[in-house]
DNA sequence: CGCCATAGAGAACACTGTTCACGCTTTGAG
DNA sequence: CTCAAAGCGTGAACAGTGTTCTCTATGGCG
């Protein structure tokens, strides 16, 4: 049954270089103009003997947004261990800080995630939950550590379906506290997506950081009402 | 000089047609999809004869982001004028609510001015800002019938770009007004940009509308402090 | 050692954006 | 009224794309 054969070990590293060839053009000409015959040359392939190792273009997509994830989330964690902040406030903070920073540094990879998906392309939920939880997760672990606050029932009904996630439950993460946990999340998407987008032209934002730290204090807020 | 010759009038109900037929295959396939080939099948032309109209397929990208503006602010306008709020933070939220709507029905161009920009290509501003700055002027009129709050030097700073805009000038807004309009907005849009593209899994808001009820609450809390 | 799954090559098909040379038709000026 | 010019459209062509076949040989496993 030999999972490590060395036939499944080239095979591990060439799926690691494929990805890594991807993510440099992904990195420089956007998710738009991927191409895979690109991605087979600056492998020294032909671009049908990629298809022994991706399915589709799509696949190739999908797989991409599973590395960001998963290269965000590392990169959010790191952050977390590095700071020695306890106080919720600061954990957030700290999540929302490292979120900006990781976005500046991979403008296409954060917007094959939270921009626009590519074509009419959904990407396949099975496969992207896995890593693509691992930040909301990070902000539910903060979100734990709160004072419950009087409870919403109005909004608890809007929030069923991640209320009844295991991943809140077991946290004992009430309605309360998720609605503000995930309304500070959504304005920080947002400001990171202005600032990323230039939604207000290039030299609308002199100090962009200056701004950010202001929006975070709000955010902050809103968690600790 | 005849700016109305038959030739003009033509030439103009051609390129509406264009932007028409673009639009459709927008709707249901998504910016990255489009097709300059298919339009002009759509409209029973030779590919080439399109050229005649449309620079590029960038320049027909840029002509559809310049028409998703335009149509969104004119659904908020609409909105604007059928309500009949006069307090400062009704009139906001009907701009949030109407923008969400104009957003939920026109997904990919939403997406095409909020979400990422399609491939490497960044719209040409001299060509977009004037019918992209109209919704964020609404809201500058909004701001500007706020009392003013108490200075924030150093986000005055960071807001330099817009603060000395005439937009902005012109109405007499301050910096600390700005920002918590801009950070409001930015929350505003967070919001709509994680509903529109599912970023929570499909069934994680079970009533949608209840919880951005509640994101514009914070939002109008925000910007009233 | 021999078998055969596997990795890869190469050609082909249907697309795409874009350009070019060529005609036809309308327009406006002399 | 004439006639050159401008505008509009066609059709062919080129390079590039995703994708699918058929083929080959090589290296790992029984």
């Amino acid at each position: 049954m030999s999972v490590d054969g060395i036939r499944a070990r080239n095979r591990a590293a060439i799926e690691a270089e494929i990805l890594r060839v991807a993510g440099e053009q992904l990195a420089h000409t956007g998710a738009a103009a991927l191409s895979l015959r690109a991605v087979a040359r600056d492998l020294g392939m032909t671009p049908s003997a990629l298809y022994r190792y991706v399915a589709d273009r799509d696949d190739l997509l999908t797989l991409l947004i599973i590395d960001s994830y998963t290269s965000m989330a590392d990169s959010v964690e790191a952050a977390l261990d590095r700071s020695a902040a306890v106080a919720p406030a600061d954990r957030f903070r700290t999540i929302g800080r490292s979120t900006r920073a990781w976005a500046l540094d991979h403008p296409h990879r954060y917007a094959l995630i939270y921009g626009s998906p590519v074509p009419d392309y959904r990407a396949p939920a099975d496969r992207t939950t896995e890593a693509g939880t691992r930040v909301p997760n990070l902000l539910l672990a903060v979100l734990a550590d709160l004072p419950a606050p009087p409870e919403e029932p109005a909004t608890d009904r809007a929030l069923a379906g991640m209320l009844a996630d295991p991943a809140t439950t077991a946290l004992g993460i009430g309605g309360a506290i998720l609605r503000r946990g995930l309304t500070a999340w959504m304005l920080v998407l947002g400001a990171v997506s202005t600032e990323l987008f230039e939604g207000f032209g290039s030299d609308a934002f002199s100090e962009p950081e200056v701004l950010f730290e202001s929006v975070l204090d709000t955010a902050v807020e809103i968690v600790l009402d």
